[in-house]
DNA sequence: GATGAATGAGAGTTCATTCAT
DNA sequence: CATGAATGAACTCTCATTCAT
């Protein structure tokens, strides 16, 4: 499938990442179809016989990112010790909002569009493989003693993911009233110790 | 001063209002100069004679609603109990920032313009005071014994935002992943508890 | 009449005089009223209590330049030596057009204009002194012998605008033509010394 | 080359003409973007596509008429006789300023803008072929001993084109001043004897 | 006599989308 | 499958002019 991709199919996946680059970077309103069809090294008119409008483009590109973040969300999960696995999911969400820039600003723009494009995206299911291994490991650990046994699966995926995903969605606002570069490796380093730390103690009974 | 505003002052504020209202909804790039004058009441002329261009108008926007945060987010700390002071903080921000959408949305557009207007705004040190007062609380709740002793400033608030924020800021995508309207006020309020109970572990020695 | 000129005859006046300033600039459609009124330091509205409106006003921007030049272009005709006369007749032009290029403008623009408002500002007859003097020069030169007996005075006219109007209203472009500066004093005492001994070896017999 | 025009390029041409017709009659500053295209008979987009910009179409219309004028003037110099090239220059000059209104109109607007669009349209050098042809032709004069040895270039092109190209731009408030229409057959015929005459007399020894 | 505020029409320019080949 | 040309609506911004005081 990825060895015999004709002529068509590659025109198709580089307007898909251009789209993803440029709808990242500019949002639904600030990007243009033009720009878009020139980072891709493709026809304009391409676009509407692959995409349909610019606006399935979109949800196009919007799937796409939600599907690696899914890929990379429950392996974490798998570790024996419920413990080691909180902390490698703090570990994987930093490395990938980090790696995944796109991701980030996707979402943001998704939700400033009020989710809008979300549902027709197909994206309804997309995080219940996470939610399902975290009430899993909820359950072990409190089975074995080592979390609270009111801790509740919701709770902990929203504190989780505020913690992560805040430190790069508002890394810009936040650089200007911390007064210091949050991009920085010893920034991030330290913040994802604290988020460690902290879910550590909210967890343990 | 609110008594005594002739026309001019009027028409301005009215500009800043339906501005504020629309480009929290649509960002810089969606809105519309005919729409903010339509909404407005007011000429469109008058928006180039009052804030000389659309960028400007929004930079006006984004300094007044932080400025309205501002006025907030301080009032609570002054709790003598360092712990009660938290509570209300927390509790601050869930009031705050659910009677203030537009700030939330002006600020997720701002982080997706990479802040370029924040400066322009004249808003370095809109946050400073917020800083400063919870610089007091935790060198008071330290000194009661309270709070653990090698707790920073930056990292509590950072989780405080965090976790106040993202609540509003991710609220469509996170209520369809969570499968729940988390804009309810029983989510809001347990989630609010679930808040506070974090900070409160994640303080205490 | 100019002692004891209110504020209103003051207004007006610097109205005018910032009116010739941007028109000549900026010609009919590419002056500002708001320029105008700025530079006058004059309300805006006080052009329209005075003037009418902006085409009235550059109707008699048009009627003034041209007033300047009739005082300038009859009195050097008054030498008794016919030779003498044109000679001063040239070296008036050239003068006159260097030190009013707001003339020279107007004139263009008024062209460009298909002079358009030549005839609303009354100026239907503002040459005819010059007419009348040339023809009597013309006369007096033919009865001494020294000029020829078949010139005409339109010619003589003509020729006379053309080699010192041309000179000044195409500068900019003749200039680069030309490859020198022709706004230098060396370039046009050349000119105007060259247009009089045209003319002198065109007029006589 | 005009046979196999694509569509394109008719397009595009019609743009140009349209344009030429609107800048010279109403300049940068009268001319509509809107009426252009209209008149083009084609989109106005296409305007912005084919020449980026309004200012940019006004440099290619400067450069289009430029061209059409170095096409015509050096012929007529060919002539063995210098007397008769000169003759035939002045011919030439007002049939090509009677006929191309346009080309008179262009450079009074360009004069009036100060030759601002003169460099980038790269016309530094659209007459050099008339004055290296002038330059040959009184040296052949001055050999011949049919002209004087004084008489310089530059001054004999300045005096040539300011009789005939200054008789067509200041045509309107000349015809008001002379109380005659200078577009009649009768008075253009005796102007150009006449500024043929005033050459003659210039040069001859 | 003079002013500041307001207006509506229209300016240049850009865009998502479609046609014709 | 792919392209270059075209479109019409809409965008931000500006202007001459007038109203209300």
């Amino acid at each position: 499938m990825e060895q015999i991709q004709g002529r068509a199919q590659r025109t198709k996946n580089s307007i898909l990442r251009a789209a993803e680059q440029i709808f990242a970077a500019k949002g639904m309103d600030g990007a243009r179809v033009d720009e878009i069809a020139e980072v891709a090294g493709a026809n304009k008119r391409m676009i509407y016989a692959y995409y349909g409008s610019k606006e399935q483009l979109y949800e196009a590109v919007l799937a796409a990112v939600y599907s690696r973040l899914r890929e990379c969300e429950t392996a974490p999960v798998a570790d024996e010790d419920p413990r080691r696995a909180i902390r490698a999911l703090v570990h994987a969400y930093f490395v990938f909002l980090k790696n995944n820039p796109s991701y980030v600003r996707m979402v943001m723009w998704e939700n400033l569009y009020e989710a809008r494009h979300f549902d027709e995206g197909g994206l309804m299911d997309v995080r219940s493989p996470i939610r399902q291994a975290m009430r899993d490991l909820l359950r072990r650990g409190k089975a074995t003693g080592v979390f609270r046994m009111d801790v509740e699966e919701e709770q902990v995926l929203m504190t989780l993911f505020a913690c992560t995903f805040n430190y790069f969605s508002n890394i810009h606002t936040m650089s200007r009233v911390m007064k210091q570069d949050l991009l920085s490796e010893e920034a991030m380093n330290a913040r994802e110790e604290d988020v460690a730390l902290l879910l550590q103690r909210y967890l343990e009974p």
